[in-house]
DNA sequence: GGAACTACGT
C-alpha cells in the first residue's frame, strides 16, 4: 500500500454527522451545500462510513419519520456492503428496507440477492429471490452465479429451466456457468438444448461459450460429439485444445490425447501451461507418476515454469501411489522453487503424512499452513484432523476441529472416525449427537463409521441398533458400505461365522456386494472346510463382474489354494489378464503349501522372466520349495540373494526357512551352526524349525536343546512343556514319568486338545480323540490301522503332541476319515479335515495307506502344515 | 455484473 502524506497545515475535512438535524434537511451552518438525505447517505458511503449510514437510517426509522429514499440510494448502500463484505450491515439494511420501501423494485431486490450471494449467504439470497414478483436477467445471473460458486450444480440447472419458463434467455456470460453445471452433472441432454439455443440465438461468436459447449461434451464422455464439434469450429484457441485433450485424458484415452497434444503444434500454437498440466495430471491419476514427472521436466526444458497445479497434481499422484515420501520431497522442492502452495497442495501433503503416520512431518506442515494463512480452510483442517487421528493424536485432532469455523460433513466424519478407531466410542457418540444438532446432517458415511466403531469395540448390540435406525431416524439410505462395516466389524473381533451370516443376509436383501465385501469375506474361507463356500462366493464374484478386479482375483486364487483346491487356483491364475507381485506370490505359495515344489520353482522363473522383482514373500516360498525338493545349495543361494541382489533385510521367517532347508535332509549340525551365526536373536519359530528337524531325524540331544530354547521364550507353552517331559521320560527310559503325570494333572483342562473338523455335504462335523458318537466305526479303524502299520509304518522319536492312542482313545482324524468313508451314505472322493494338533506318525501312515487302497484324496491341515495324501504319498514328504 | 481448459480429503 502506498503511504499517503497529509500536509500538516491542512485541516481534516469536516466529518458528516450521522443524521442531519431534521430528517432530510441539512443545516446550512454545517454543510457548504444543501443536500438531500439521499446524497447524504451516498456521501457517507463514499467516505467509507457505511455503518454510520445504516445507523442514520436506523435513527430515522426510530423517530417514525417516513422517508422515501430513491431506489438508487438503496442500491448504492447495498453495493457498499458487497464491496466491504459487510454482511451484518447488509442485513440491517434489508430489515430497514422492509419497513421503508413502499414499492417493490426488482433492481433493489436483485441487488439484495447479489449481496447475499456474494457474501456466501445462499439461503438468504434464495429467500429474497423466491419472494420476488418480477425477476430480470441480473436477478437470475446473481442467483445462478451464487449456486455455481458453491458448486450446487443441480440447483443451477433447476434455476436455468425455471428461467427459461419465465421467458428469459441467458446471455453469453451466464451460458458458460450453466454449461459448467451440465458438465458436472453429466447432463448431456441439457447441454444439447443449450447448444441448439446458442446456434439459434447467434451466440456462436463468443469463443468462451463455444469452448464451454466443447468442454461439456468432453466432460460427459461424449468424445465423438466433442471431436465433431471441435472439428467444425471456425476458430480455436488454446482453451479449445485444452478442453478436447482433457476430455480424452479423463476417459483414459491417453494415446488420442497425446496425438492431439502433438497436433497443437502442427496448428502453429504452442501447448500452454494448462495443456501440460492436463497431461501431467492424467498420468498421475493413472498411476504413471514417472511419466508425469518426465513431462514436467520436458515442460521446464521448454521454458514453461510449473505452477501450483503442476506441483499439486504430482504431489497427490505420488501420495496416492504409495510413494508418500517422494510426495513430501516434491512438496519441499516446490517450496524451494518459490511456488506458493494452496489449500489443495497442503491437503495432499498432509494426507501423505497421514498415510505414513508421520506425526513429525504432519506437525511441520500444520505449522506451515498456519504461517501462510490457510489454517481456516476447511479442506486443510479436515486433512489435519485425519492425519492427527491416524497418528493417534486425538487431542490435536480435536483442537483443529474446534478451530474450523465452517465445518462440513467431512470435518465431523473425520473426527468421529478418529475417536472410533481409537476405541473411544463414547466420545464419538457425543460428537455424533452434537452433529445432529448442528446444521450439518450426518450422512451415510457418518452412520457407517459409527456402526463399525461400535462393532469393532465389541458393542454388537449398539452397532446393530444404529444399523436398524439409520434409515428411519437418520433418513439415510443404507449402502453396501454399511453392510461391509458389519462384515468387517465381526471379522475384526474374530466372529467369522457372524460375518458370513451378514454376507448371506445382505444377498437376501438384494444388496449388491462390492470389492470390499469380497476382500473381507474371502479370507474367512481360507481353510479346508470352506471350499464350497469359496465356490459360492466365486459365483457371486462372477455375477457382479468383480473377477476382473486384480485384488479380488488375487484373493480368490489365494483362498482356493488354502481351501485345498489348487486346480481352481491355477485356472484363475491362468485366466488373469494382468498380474502383480501379489498374484505371483499367492500362486507360488499355494504350490508350496500343496507340496508341488517344482511347479513353484518353475513359476518363480516365469515371474522373474516377466520382469517382476521378487520380494520377501516370494523368497520365503522359494526357500521352502528348495527345502521340499532337497535343493539345499539352491536354497542357500536364494537366501543370500535376498540381501545381495535385492537389498532386502531377511526376516526371522526367512531364517526359520533356512533351518528347515538344512533340517529336512538331516543336516542338523549345519542348521545349528546357522542359528548360532544369525545376526538377529532367533525367535521360537526358528527353534521350532530345528525341533521339527531333530524330531524327524530322531536326535534327542537337539530336540531337547530346541525345546529348552522355546521354553525360555514361551515358558507357558503347554504343548512344549509336554514334549519336554516326554523327552525326559524317553531319556530315563521310563514310560511312566512322574513329571509327565504331574503336568497332565495340572493341565487337565488342556488335555483334550485333539479335535478335528470335517465338512461333508455342507455340514461340518467335529470329532475328539476317542469319540464315542459313532462306535460302529471302530472295527474298521482298527483293521485299517493294523494293515497300515504293516504297510510301512516306522516309529519315529516318540514325542507327540497328543496322548498315545490306546484302545478306546483313537485319534480323532482316523474317526473322521472312517466317518467320511464308511459312515456317510455317499462315499467321499476328497476328504478335507482340519486338526487342532500336529498329526502323529501312526495317523499319517494310516492316511497314506487309505489314500492308496481307497483311491481317494485326503487333505489334513494340522497345526504344522497341510498334508495332501494321494496314492500312498503325502505332500509333506513325511517330514512335518 | 459477469464467463471457458488443470490439482483435492473420510
Amino acid at each position: 500500500m502506498e503511504n499517503v502524506i497529509i500536509p500538516c497545515n491542512l485541516k481534516p475535512p469536516p466529518v458528516l454527522p450521522i443524521i442531519p438535524t431534521k430528517a432530510g434537511i441539512i443545516q446550512p451552518s454545517e454543510f457548504s451545500t444543501t443536500i438531500s438525505f439521499d446524497s447524504h447517505l451516498d456521501k457517507l458511503c463514499r467516505d467509507g462510513r457505511l455503518s454510520d449510514a445504516v445507523a442514520a437510517l436506523d435513527a430515522i426509522a426510530e423517530r417514525g419519520s417516513k422517508v422515501k429514499l430513491k431506489p438508487r440510494t438503496y442500491m448504492n448502500l447495498l453495493q457498499s456492503c458487497i464491496d466491504t463484505n459487510s454482511i451484518e450491515l447488509g442485513r440491517k439494511l434489508h430489515a430497514r428496507m422492509m419497513g421503508l420501501v413502499q414499492y417493490v423494485n426488482p433492481f433493489v431486490e436483485t441487488k439484495l440477492v447479489s449481496m447475499y450471494a456474494k457474501c456466501g449467504c445462499l439461503h438468504d439470497a434464495r429467500r429474497v429471490f423466491d419472494g420476488m414478483r418480477e425477476r430480470n436477467l441480473f436477478t437470475w445471473s446473481a442467483m445462478i452465479g451464487a449456486c455455481s460458486r458453491e458448486q450446487r450444480w443441480k440447483e443451477v440447472l433447476k434455476l436455468f429451466y425455471l428461467m427459461m419458463g419465465d421467458g428469459i434467455l441467458p446471455d453469453k456470460f451466464l451460458l458458460p456457468k450453466i454449461l459448467e453445471a451440465c458438465g458436472n452433472c453429466a447432463d448431456f441432454k441439457t447441454a444439447k438444448v443449450i447448444h441448439s439455443m446458442v446456434v439459434r440465438c447467434g451466440f456462436c461468436g463468443s469463443i468462451r461459450v463455444i469452448n464451454s459447449i466443447l468442454a461439456v461434451y468432453a466432460k460427459c464422455g461424449k468424445l465423438n460429439w466433442a471431436r465433431r464439434f471441435f472439428e467444425s469450429m471456425d476458430k480455436r484457441d488454446l482453451v479449445s485444445w485444452n478442453a478436447i485433450i482433457s476430455g480424452f485424458c479423463q476417459n483414459g484415452r491417453m494415446e488420442e490425447a497425446t496425438r492431439l497434444f502433438d497436433a497443437v503444434r502442427e496448428e502453429g500454437t504452442e501447448p500452454g501451461l494448462v495443456t501440460w498440466n492436463i497431461m501431467i495430471a492424467s498420468y498421475n491419476q493413472l498411476g504413471q507418476t514417472d511419466v508425469a514427472m518426465g513431462l514436467m521436466k520436458k515442460m521446464e526444458s521448454l521454458g514453461i515454469v510449473p505452477d501450483v497445479f503442476t506441483w499439486t497434481s504430482l504431489i497427490s499422484g505420488f501420495a496416492q501411489n504409495n510413494r508418500r515420501n517422494q510426495a513430501l520431497d516434491l512438496f519441499k522442492e516446490m517450496l524451494l522453487a518459490g511456488v506458493k502452495p494452496n489449500a489443495v497442495t497442503i491437503t495432499s501433503a498432509v494426507s501423505a503424512c497421514a498415510s505414513l503416520k508421520s506425526l513429525g512431518k504432519g506437525l511441520e506442515i500444520h505449522a506451515f499452513s498456519i504461517k501462510i494463512g490457510l489454517i481456516e480452510d476447511v479442506l486443510v483442517g479436515n486433512s489435519l484432523i485425519d492425519m492427527y487421528s491416524k497418528c493417534g493424536e486425538l487431542e490435536a485432532a480435536q483442537e483443529v476441529f474446534d478451530m474450523i469455523i465452517e465445518k462440513d460433513v467431512f470435518t465431523w466424519n473425520s473426527l468421529i472416525g478418529g475417536y472410533c478407531q481409537a476405541g473411544y466410542c463414547g466420545k464419538a457418540c457425543e460428537l455424533f449427537m452434537k452433529m445432529q444438532e448442528s446444521d450439518v446432517a450426518p450422512n451415510v458415511i457418518t452412520w457407517n463409521v459409527m456402526i463399525s466403531g461400535y462393532i469393532q469395540n465389541g458393542d454388537e448390540d449398539e452397532a446393530m441398533d444404529l444399523f436398524r435406525r439409520m434409515e428411519k431416524d437418520g433418513k439415510v439410505k443404507r449402502n453396501t458400505a454399511s453392510w461391509n462395516s458389519l462384515v468387517a466389524g465381526y471379522l475384526h473381533v474374530g466372529e467369522k461365522d457372524k460375518a458370513l451370516g451378514i454376507f448371506r443376509q445382505m444377498q437376501s436383501y438384494c444388496v449388491i456386494p462390492n470389492l470390499v465385501t469380497m476382500l473381507s469375506v474371502l479370507p474367512t474361507c481360507a481353510n479346508l472346510l470352506a471350499e464350497k463356500k469359496v465356490r459360492e462366493i466365486h459365483c457371486c464374484i462372477l455375477r457382479r463382474v468383480l473377477d476382473s478386479e486384480l485384488p479380488v482375483a488375487n484373493s480368490l486364487l489365494d483362498t482356493y489354494a488354502k481351501a485345498g483346491n489348487m486346480t481352481y487356483s491355477r485356472t484363475i491364475f491362468d485366466r488373469m489378464l494382468s498380474k502383480d507381485i501379489i498374484t505371483w506370490n499367492s500362486i507360488i505359495a499355494g504350490y508350496v503349501l500343496h507340496g508341488f515344489s517344482n511347479a513353484a520353482l518353475d513359476l518363480f522363473d516365469d515371474m522373474t522372466k516377466s520382469g517382476l522383482k521378487p520380494n520377501r514373500g516370494t523368497f520365503l516360498s522359494i526357500i521352502y520349495s528348495c527345502s521340499l525338493s532337497g535343493l539345499v545349495d539352491k536354497g542357500r543361494l536364494a537366501f543370500s540373494s535376498i540381501t545381495e541382489d535385492y537389498n532386502i533385510v531377511p526376516g526371522l521367517e526367512h531364517y526359520a526357512a533356512v533351518v528347515d532347508l538344512y533340517g529336512r535332509p538331516g543336516r542338523l549340525g549345519e542348521a545349528m551352526e546357522f542359528i548360532e551365526n544369525m545376526p538377529v536373536e532367533p525367535d521360537s519359530s526358528v527353534w521350532a524349525a530345528l525341533l521339527t528337524a531333530s524330531r524327524n531325524h530322531r536326535n534327542i540331544g537337539f530336540t531337547v536343546r530346541a525345546l529348552d530354547k522355546i521354553l525360555d521364550l514361551e515358558p507357558g507353552n503347554y504343548l512344549i512343556q509336554r514334549l519336554r517331559a516326554q523327552a525326559d521320560a524317553l531319556v530315563a527310559k521310563s514310560e511312566n514319568d512322574p513329571k509327565m503325570r504331574k503336568l497332565e494333572k495340572e493341565n487337565a483342562t488342556k488335555r483334550h486338545l485333539g479335535r478335528c473338523w470335517i465338512e461333508l455335504q455342507n455340514r461340518v462335523y467335529t470329532f475328539v480323540n476317542g469319540d464315542q458318537s459313532e462306535p460302529y466305526l471302530y472295527p474298521w479303524i482298527h483293521d485299517i490301522a493294523g494293515k497300515a502299520s504293516k504297510y510301512g509304518f516306522h516309529e519315529g522319536l516318540c514325542i507327540e503332541e497328543e496322548e498315545k492312542e490306546e484302545v478306546g482313545r483313537v485319534h480323532c482324524e482316523k474317526i473322521a476319515i472312517a466317518f467320511a468313508l464308511i459312515g456317510f451314505p455317499r462315499k467321499a472322493q476328497c476328504i478335507r479335515i482340519v486338526k487342532s494338533l500336529r498329526m502323529c506318525g501312526n495317523c499319517h501312515e494310516t492316511a497314506k495307506y487309505i489314500s492308496k487302497t481307497y483311491g481317494c484324496e485326503i487333505y489334513v491341515t494340522d497345526s504344522k502344515c497341510l498334508h495332501r495324501f494321494s496314492n500312498g504319498h503325502c505332500s509333506c514328504k513325511d517330514y512335518w
